[in-house]
DNA sequence: CGGCGCCCTTTACAAAGTAAGCCAGGCACG
DNA sequence: CGTGCCTGGCTTACTTTGTAAAGGGCGCCG
């Protein structure tokens, strides 16, 4: 009897979830299609029809699921505070799924990820940030390095794993510097409230 | 006739050199033992009597090759400017090894880099800077994603790729808003020359 | 009720990691 | 000069992986 209908029919979203779950309990190298067909209660080759492309395909999936951030609309900011909660919106989604830091890492932002970026960067604008692209692209560059360092730390059983609140408490004191240095790049009075 | 003598015989240093071209040159996907023994004019089995631990091990020591940073002793500048140069440094180091990136991005420094790591720590501190590893780790942090972000960027054929000018300028930029983003964040007076 | 198309399965093959064991050449020692 | 061991590479073989190709059940529409 080949052909056993599996209860809940396969879709692209459950493969990326299930995906990510192998990714971040067992590592990357460990994330093979007929894993990710086990976890699924199907074989290795239903796949193929969900995600055409085959694994390839999977990873940039997976890259942009992690790095596709957005920041609810918290109107009349000043532009660090949309910095800030940019940049904690994004360390939470790098830190949520740390199995796929280095594809979120390596591939360029595509797709919904990269309009994501384009927004943010017009609203950094329309709160008066000038070069809203060059700031963002250094902040953006602190958390992508600051979440691999938290992330390694953390697989790490040399000397002594630092707790999450210490964790919590260096990233903002990062944050706190670069946005401080970005504000002192500014001719005096830009970047007031809207 | 099976044991034919190579040339030059196997050795750890000429394994890691010819693995750290392939990774450059074709991708981490494509680095293999068979092609890495192929391109050492030597069967992959040989590999095994060098880097025992087989290619995990062999992944830990590119990663280790390309995060062992040391700047020559610039006896008497401020922390800035040892800040600076170690900056500087690292990023060449990683930049000169786009293929092996996420291993370096991924995995903690051990042996030779974390002992670099130390050292420079211990340098900072004795410069004036207090709490020379905080400022290092934002540092670092900040490095790490700047050359994540600097890959993407030339390994993308959409939009424009950004010439190696504007990719130095826009490093610079950052780092400059980094550091001064650390000594603002100091109590007035602190930092001077040693 | 017959055919069609959608999803999933089976089968098959090339490539990769690596364990086990073999063999050649060189060195020490008699 | 003979002999045996040791170093370092080779051969073989097995397991796991990605994926192309073809097959088969099941519902739906005419």
């Amino acid at each position: 009897m080949p052909a056993k209908r599996p209860p809940i029919p396969l879709s692209r979203e459950r493969i990326i979830e299930a995906a990510l779950h192998i990714a971040d309990g067992q590592g990357l190298r460990r994330l093979t299609m007929r894993r990710l067909g086990d976890a699924l209660q199907v074989e290795a080759m239903a796949i193929y029809h969900h995600i055409p492309g085959g694994k390839e395909a999977l990873l940039d999936a997976l890259a942009e699921h992690v790095t596709t951030v957005t920041v609810e609309d918290g109107a009349g900011g000043s532009w660090q505070d949309l910095a800030r909660a940019w940049a904690r919106a994004c360390r939470a989604a790098l830190l949520a799924h740390p199995g796929v830091l280095a594809l979120a890492m390596t591939r360029p932002p595509r797709g919904r990820a990269a309009a994501a970026l384009r927004e943010h960067i017009d609203r950094l604008g329309d709160a008066g940030l000038p070069d809203p692209a060059g700031a963002l692209r250094t902040i953006r560059a602190y958390v992508m390095g600051s979440v691999a360092i938290e992330v390694q730390r953390s697989g790490w059983n040399g000397e002594a794993a630092e707790s999450a609140d210490e964790a919590v408490a260096a990233f903002e004191r990062g944050l706190d510097a670069v946005i401080a240095g970005l504000a002192a790049g500014l001719p005096p009075g830009a970047g007031g409230r809207t």
